[in-house]
DNA sequence: TTATTTTCGATTATTGATAATCTATTGTCA
DNA sequence: TGACAATAGATTATCAATAATCGAAAATAA
C-alpha cells in the first residue's frame, strides 16, 4: 500500500522530471508549450543528458509529446482524450471501491473527513483548492483496494483529470458532488462495495458528462473556424 | 483506435527499448538478471547514452527495476504483482466488453477466426503457441472498447500475463478456456456487453486462480525454507 | 580469529563536444 | 511573380571522456 521501494532517487534526472511534472500539472507550462533540452538544462544548471531522460519519462507518463529531431512539448489534449480518461478513471474507482468495501465496514472516519475537507473547499469557490481535496479522497479508495497496480493506473490519469478539472470552473454542481461523496462513503461503511461502485461511476462519468457537453459545442464552434486544427487534435 | 502517430520512430533508444523489451518478454533476460549499460552498448555498437535512455522507458514500462549507482535488472515479480495484474486486467477486459458489445452484435466473424485459432493452439499442447494465439483475441476485444486508454492499460500488463502464462505449463485446462472464448463470442454476437463481460471476468480469474493456488502452496513450501527472502521478494 | 578500515575494480551519472536533422529564410531561375 | 534549391540557425541525437558511487576483496588492528 504505501509508496514501496521509492527512497526519493536522487538523480539529477528524476528532480528534473518531478520539477518538469509538477509545472505541466499546474499549468505554468501549458499544452503544446514548447521543451527545449538545453535551455531548461542551463536553467537548472545541468546538462543536456538528465533532461533528456526526464523528457522521456515524463513522456511514458504521457505528459509531453517527443518527436525524433523536431522537439519536445507539453501534450495536447483532445477532447476524446478526456472522455477515454474519466471512462477508465470510473472503471477503476469502481471496482477498487468493490473491493475496498470489506475492508472499510464500520472504519470510514478518515473517509469521512477528507470529505468534510471536500465540502469546505467547495464552498470557497476555488477550483483549484477543491482539486486539491477531492483527488486524495477518490486516490484513498483507490487505494484501499489493496491492489497497487490499480493506483499506478490512476495516477496515469491524472494530467488527463486535472486537465479537465480546470476546464470545469465553474460548470460543475459542487452540492450535488458533496451529496454523492456522503452517499458513497455510506455505502463503504455498510461494506456495500457494489452500491458504492455505482455511486463512484455514477459520480465521475456525470462529471465527465457536463463538461462533455460544453467541450463539444466548442469543438463544433472551433471546427467552423478551423477545421484543420481540431482534426489534428484528434490525431496527436 | 489503430496505433495513433507511431511512425515508428527510428532513433537507437527506440530500437534499443524495442529489443530488450523482447528479450525480457520472450524470456532470453530472466527475472533478476542484470543489465549492464556498457555491455549493451558494445554488443549493439552504439553508445551509453541511448541505452540509458532505453533503460528509463522500460522502467516506466515496469519492466525493469534501476537502482541508482548500483543498476538495472528485470523486474522479478512476485505472487501478488501477478494477482493484482490479473485482477486489473480482468477488470479491463470486462468494461471493454460492455464497451464493444453494441459495436459487435452481428459482427464476429474476425473474433471466431481468432477462437478457432486458439483451440488449434491448444490442442498442440505448446502452451508459446497458445500464448501468441490467446492474447490478440483478448486485446482486440480491449481495442474494440475504442478506448485507447484501456488498450494502453492493457499492454502494461503483458509482462506479468505473460509470465504467468509461462508459468502455467500444463496447468490449465484448455478445454474449458475454449468453451468460455466460444460463450464470450456468442455472448458479443448477440450484442449482450454485460454477459461476455461477466464471462470475461470469470474466464481470467479463474485462470489466474488456478495458478495463484499453485503458488500459494510453493510460497508456503518455501517460506518454511527462507521466510526472510519470501517477504522481501512480497516488497520489492 | 574477528572486526574495522582501506583500496580497487566495476558501474552508473553527468558533462561537454560533435554529428544529424529539421525549419525557415534567402536567393536564383524561369 | 512564383516555384524551387541552397543556406543558416536552432535543436535533437549520439558520442567519448570524466566524476561519483557502490561492493567486495585485501590489509590492518585488536
Amino acid at each position: 500500500m504505501a509508496n514501496q521501494g521509492d527512497m526519493v532517487r536522487d538523480c539529477m534526472s528524476d528532480r528534473i522530471r518531478r520539477l518538469l511534472s509538477e509545472r505541466i500539472l499546474t499549468g505554468v507550462y501549458e499544452p503544446g508549450h514548447r521543451l527545449v533540452e538545453l535551455k531548461i538544462a542551463k536553467e537548472l544548471n545541468t546538462s543536456q543528458g538528465p533532461v533528456r531522460e526526464a523528457f522521456r519519462e515524463l513522456e511514458a507518463l504521457g505528459l509531453v509529446e517527443v518527436e525524433p529531431y523536431k522537439g519536445t512539448r507539453v501534450r495536447r489534449l483532445s477532447e476524446r482524450d478526456l472522455q477515454e480518461a474519466f471512462e477508465a478513471r470510473a472503471v477503476i474507482e469502481q471496482y477498487a471501491a468493490e473491493l475496498a468495501a470489506p475492508r472499510l465496514r464500520g472504519n470510514t472516519a478518515e473517509l469521512r473527513r477528507q470529505v468534510a475537507a471536500i465540502y469546505k473547499a467547495a464552498n470557497s469557490g476555488d477550483i483549484d483548492y477543491y482539486a486539491t481535496e477531492d483527488l486524495p479522497f477518490h486516490r484513498r479508495i483507490v487505494e484501499l483496494s489493496g491492489n497497487s497496480i490499480l493506483v499506478r493506473f490512476w495516477d496515469a490519469l491524472q494530467f488527463e483529470v486535472r486537465t479537465r478539472i480546470l476546464l470545469s470552473r465553474g460548470k460543475v454542481n459542487l452540492n450535488e458532488s458533496h451529496q454523492f461523496h456522503q452517499r458513497i462513503v455510506a455505502a463503504l461503511d455498510d461494506g456495500n462495495g457494489k452500491l458504492a461502485g455505482e455511486l463512484l461511476r455514477e459520480h465521475i462519468t456525470n462529471f465527465a458528462e457536463v463538461l462533455g457537453a460544453e467541450a463539444d459545442a466548442r469543438d463544433a464552434a472551433s471546427k467552423l473556424v478551423n477545421g484543420k486544427a481540431a482534426a489534428e487534435a484528434q490525431l496527436t
